[in-house]
DNA sequence: ATGAAAGCGCTAACAG
DNA sequence: CTGTTAGCGCTTTCAT
């Protein structure tokens, strides 16, 4: 039972793979082709099931119909719901997506672009983790359909690409956290910091403290080596426990750390948020049947998805290149719950 | 600066396509290319920095390296493990992945399952949500290598499959709670209820309640549709609160049942353990953080997708048709924590 | 109203 | 040691 192609349909019925072909694309009436031939073709491509071979038509065509996904790891629920997200604005389209993890490796990432490149797929959605932007240059220079979102270069100018205001959403967790009283925050960030994402929010954070006259200590920018978050982040809070002065609130700068943190915290028996509170970067559907519930800084992810394949879809069908790129930036959102507590004077 | 191909390098050296082809894929010493020969060749594909076209091969060779996964959704965090786990088993063996959320609709997989098979993907992973099988036996019937996970099919005799012993993962769950003292004991699950998993899990259930005696009312195997979880998880709730002896423990179906209850237990100002015990079947990370930390029955899922991926490397590689499937069900491990008390009679 | 033929970029059998 | 040629399954121009 060998798989059956256009040209057995096509002598079957005794006409040639031509005018199947039209028929199927709906090209039978534009070229004048009579309905009975019409009916007699769907019919018996129907009754064979047959299944055109989409390499073949990609091949001949250029275009696959598949754009390539790349994020540091999609079985971080913020990255698989941004894949959701990606999958179903691209399946509007017609498209199919291929996922790829980069694991915040800079190698592993270029030779994820190079591949996707060698399997034709027709654009590129990144969360790009990489510090030498040179694969990123390349595929502007030679008009390679892509969108950056979550994080971006901003060295690398006219790029299309969709992120949050980190920067703003940090500070305005930080304000806060000030408003409610606090005096000493500290911030759990993440090394390396040349992520934008990372860097901007670790700036909203200073210049927050900054503006409200705190004095602004470095120790109190705790920076977590990626690849150890849950030990790197003990060592940390064990670190703070012991500053000159009590550390009163914790800004995360994402759900990983947040999490490592609550953990920390619980393991040595400090109460959130009556002894320290906490905020998270990033919101989890968990945050909120946490007990206590986690005040957290959401980011529009269906919203960030939706207008980076919109951007996309736009690269890729208009076939002149269009040199003016998207650039968008959008709002985030502090969810207050009952991590952030109110300090008294 | 159009994109350079197998023949633009070969008459730049003044060879012909073949011998470039054979130098690219390992074959030179096979095929006695001469030492320089090759070295010219491959400088020059560095120097322009010559991507193969996969599509082309593709269509040449037949195979296409890439394999499909179809989950219920891609965003929920089981399926989302199970996708980076399996990305990574692929990877490994040269192979790419494309993923589909079915949303546990039959319409929508039978339609993914037919478009992955255009697109000429060399296997299947399944999560398959069908009720009707016609696919399933379409697939296997074409000889066409595919791997059912988390959910098989008992009907269709012969597939390969990997999945948990679902059955004693709930029986030994039911067990401990009645170890500790429990008598009423409800539990919660989806309907409909053809998916294998979800079956098993209550037959599991209610056989672990008849072998202790314990008069089985169907009154506790509460049925929540699919579509509406969260509140159908409360209206359930509720009931049993009004129930003629008092429920003192719950066994959640699936993580987000679990979650759900939590949410709504939390509503309804219900502490759990000391009202009501908890357990959910598969675990998350925040089980652990969670205050109480939530019992729960977990799925060896690296496993799972190790075997899986391993199974369908075989059935591809082995062109000649294997009539022997394999079909492996692992055990579960039920991991004890805060959300199950004892009770004291 | 329909068909013949070329060709997308690659690989492999066969020839020299 | 290397090249010629055919062909994977499809779409499309051009002919009739």
């Amino acid at each position: 039972m060998k798989k059956i192609k256009l040209e057995d349909i096509a002598k079957k019925i005794g006409v040639s793979k031509t005018l199947v072909s039209m028929v199927l694309n709906g090209l039978g009436d534009k070229n004048g082709i009579k309905k009975e031939t019409q009916e007699k073709v769907m019919a018996l491509c129907k009754k064979l099931d047959y299944k055109p071979n989409k390499i073949a038509r990609s091949l001949r065509l250029g275009k696959t119909n598949t754009i390539g996904l790349i994020v540091a790891d999609i079985s971080n629920i913020f990255y698989a719901k941004m894949a959701r997200s990606v999958e179903d604005y691209c399946n509007k389209y017609g498209y199919n997506l291929i996922i790829c993890s980069s694991d915040e490796k800079d190698a592993k990432e270029a030779s994820i672009i190079k591949m996707l490149k060698e399997k034709q797929v027709d654009g590129l959605i990144i969360s790009s983790t990489l510090i030498d932007n040179t694969e990123i240059v390349a595929l502007k220079n030679e008009h390679f359909p892509f969108v950056l979102v979550d994080r971006y270069f901003p060295e690398v100018l006219n790029t299309n690409y969709v992120v949050v205001d980190n920067y703003h959403g940090a500070y305005s967790a930080v304000n806060h956290l000030i408003k409610n009283g606090h005096q000493t925050i500290a911030m759990l960030t993440i090394s390396p910091a040349h992520i934008t994402s990372v860097r901007d929010r670790n700036k909203g954070y200073t210049d927050a403290l900054l503006k409200a006259g705190i004095n602004n200590d470095h120790y109190l920018l705790c920076q977590i080596p990626f690849e150890n978050i849950e030990q790197g982040v003990e060592t940390e809070i064990k670190k703070l426990l012991s500053y000159q002065k009590k550390v009163t609130a914790i800004l995360a700068v994402n759900q990983n750390i947040a999490i490592a943190a609550i953990k920390a915290l619980r393991k040595l028996n400090i109460e959130i948020p009556k002894e320290i509170s906490l905020i998270s970067f990033d919101d989890l559907p968990f945050f909120e049947i946490m007990n206590p519930s986690i005040t957290a800084i959401a980011q529009p992810l269906d919203t960030i998805c939706k207008n980076a394949i919109e951007i996309l879809m736009t690269e890729i069908n208009n076939k002149s290149f269009t040199p003016e790129k998207s650039q968008l930036v959008l709002p985030t959102e502090l969810i207050v719950r009952n991590s952030s507590g109110i300090i008294k004077n």
